[in-house]
DNA sequence: CGCTATAAATGGAACGTTCCAATAAATCAA
DNA sequence: TTGATTTATTGGAACGTTCCATTTATAGCG
């Protein structure tokens, strides 16, 4: 049944009577082909059960068509979103973008990449891992593979990036925070080797400022950006003396873990204590109580590091503008007023 | 900065004063090498910024290292966890998994596969779309390509399943209920086209049948395996004349559709309606009230998986023997007693 | 009919590796 | 010293495609 050796565009021709470049200039879907001979030689194609080796074809094109996506935590559902709006894009196109996990490692994005460069892609597509060293894109610039960050940003780098308006949301979520009359704030999760903790972290505490919240009402929590880590931001916080009363959090699942934590408590978030997430992720609206998070509209923002992308190769250039994408507050239960001091916000 | 033209391997022989024979020995770390004349060829490696071109090595070797992951929903978070289990073992065995996302859809697929066949890949694991026709895989089993099926299976196909016991999942869980006191059971979502559907089912009615719930106690709603689905079931059963006290559902994210459904509706999961779950992914635990749900060990079979994989792989055959993963009950607050029929439950 | 113009098909070199068989250099045994 | 053995290194022929430069067939025109 199945033929061991596998069939080459020689056993095409042969098949077909015809000449390998024909076999060739068919599969290329060339013109200049008389179409009964084009369809005699699909026909064989069919036949032999051939499969196109890229392989083989790159060697001389020099053009692959994959596309890699390198991704820093795949079950964070948000990534998923990312990557569901770069794919739509790229179908249209006749791309294929393999996504592969570096699981917030360093060493196994090195090694993801290597192997995506060695399988020769046309571009990549990144959301660096947490602690990538500055020079680790150096030897794919050199390449010439161009590549857009999406999310995450390195310290200096000259290569684009497509990200959301971080402190801008932040300030957003803060000052909404402040007109529900809290007066203690927190900023809960991520660290300080992350780009975007300090855009983030930098609008909290411009709204702290502008709106006359000393520094000492405000407090800082760092931690890991997960269920976990937010769950412990929260503990860590109450357990001061003159604990917040509402924190703003690095992203959404910080934000539910929070939450979790609170209600382990016996704490309900929005009534007790006000939570604010970041990134708006789907689950967020349906979550008990529903979530107010910043809305960075993920999906648009996959989309636009694709068309980027495109565009990059198509021109092979390497350099890209920035791309900073507006974002909103999506208010829901999540972030009641302070209980303690009911200002009201006619909003 | 960047030379124009990449380098091969003859350039590091130039460079390094040997021949490109020499180089590709040291390129696959082999012994036969002087350690000296190694350590000057990685000099020169280093010095060009050369990246192997593995679709000309592959040309010689028919031996690639990469392996295809076709997965269904990437935006479901139990297949995150999946693919994260399978790379943990993959990365261990110095394979880089490329993960593609079919989003349910046969032609996409289709494409895909492709894709991943012409690129070379040495295996695929693949949880097959909604509505794959029984051949979709015919010509990927001729090319002697091997393939792992995981959670889902095709009708009648002879290659290898990893999965869990879906059957007996739906019969812990629909016996919990009964014995919880409810008499008027739902399954809810899914469809059937999906293999797993009809498993899961089959628990659920098979459970039924055993404890004597007659068929007109018994009602079942499909429905899309999604929050949205799981929204939907739930106002469909509701509406009924006669309607039921508890749901089974296809899984965790309809689970949460109906619990959500349900809480707009004033009613509350495990108080006014028991729901169970299927997968137990992460958020189940998490979610309020947390959900009863079959855990399925989903990292356990990614891993399983794998490693069935690289068996195939390294005995060059393509066949394999099913795994069917054990499951157990994870009972949480969702899935409390019927409230008119306060039978008491000691467990 | 001969000529040119156009259309269709073809052979061969190149792409960057691997691997076999062969060579060159170093070591050993007698 | 000579030949045998071991250790390092090397050319060259593949691998399956693309693409350029040709060749061959077909049509058009006077």
């Amino acid at each position: 049944m199945a033929s061991r050796a596998k069939a080459t565009i020689l056993d095409i021709a042969r098949e077909a009577g015809v000449s390998k470049s024909t076999v060739s200039l068919v599969l290329q879907g060339s013109g200049l082909i008389r179409p009964e001979t084009a369809t005699r030689v699909r026909k064989a194609i069919e036949d032999v059960g051939y499969v196109y080796n890229r392989g083989a074809a790159n060697l001389r094109k020099a053009h692959s068509n994959v596309i890699g996506m390198v991704i820093n935590d795949l079950t964070n559902p948000f990534f998923a979103e990312l990557a569901v709006g770069m794919e739509r894009v790229f179908q249209a196109a006749g791309v294929v973008p393999f996504i592969a996990n570096t699981a917030e490692n360093p060493v196994r994005q090195e090694e993801v990449l290597k192997s995506l460069m060695e399988q020769g892609v046309a571009g990549l597509i990144v959301s660096p891992a947490r602690g990538t060293t500055p020079g680790a894109f150096r030897r794919i610039e050199a390449a010439g593979v161009p590549i857009v960050f999406t999310m995450r940003r390195l310290p200096e780098s000259r290569i684009p990036v497509i990200a959301p308006d971080n402190h801008r949301g932040a300030v957003l979520a803060t000052e909404h925070l402040i007109r529900k009359g809290h007066r203690r704030l927190a900023f809960f999760g991520g660290s300080s080797d992350l780009v975007v903790y300090h855009e983030r972290l930098g609008g909290f505490l411009e709204a702290c400022e502008t709106h006359g919240i000393p520094a000492s009402d405000r407090l800082i929590v760092e931690g890991e950006t997960s269920r976990k880590g937010g769950m412990a931001c929260l503990e860590t916080a109450l357990a001061g003396a003159q604990p917040p009363t509402a924190a703003l959090c690095f992203n959404d699942a910080v934000a539910f873990g929070a939450m979790l934590a609170l209600r382990k408590r016996g704490l309900e978030a929005g009534a007790d204590f006000a939570v604010v997430g970041f990134d708006d992720v789907a689950e967020a609206e349906h979550y008990s109580p529903a979530l107010t998070s910043v809305a960075v509209d993920t999906a648009g923002l996959g989309e636009r590091a694709a068309h980027v992308m495109l565009k990059m190769i198509q021109s092979r250039t390497t350099r890209a503008e920035d791309h900073i994408g507006a974002v909103s507050l999506v208010v829901r239960e999540s972030s009641g007023p302070d209980r303690n001091n009911e200002v009201g916000d006619a909003a």
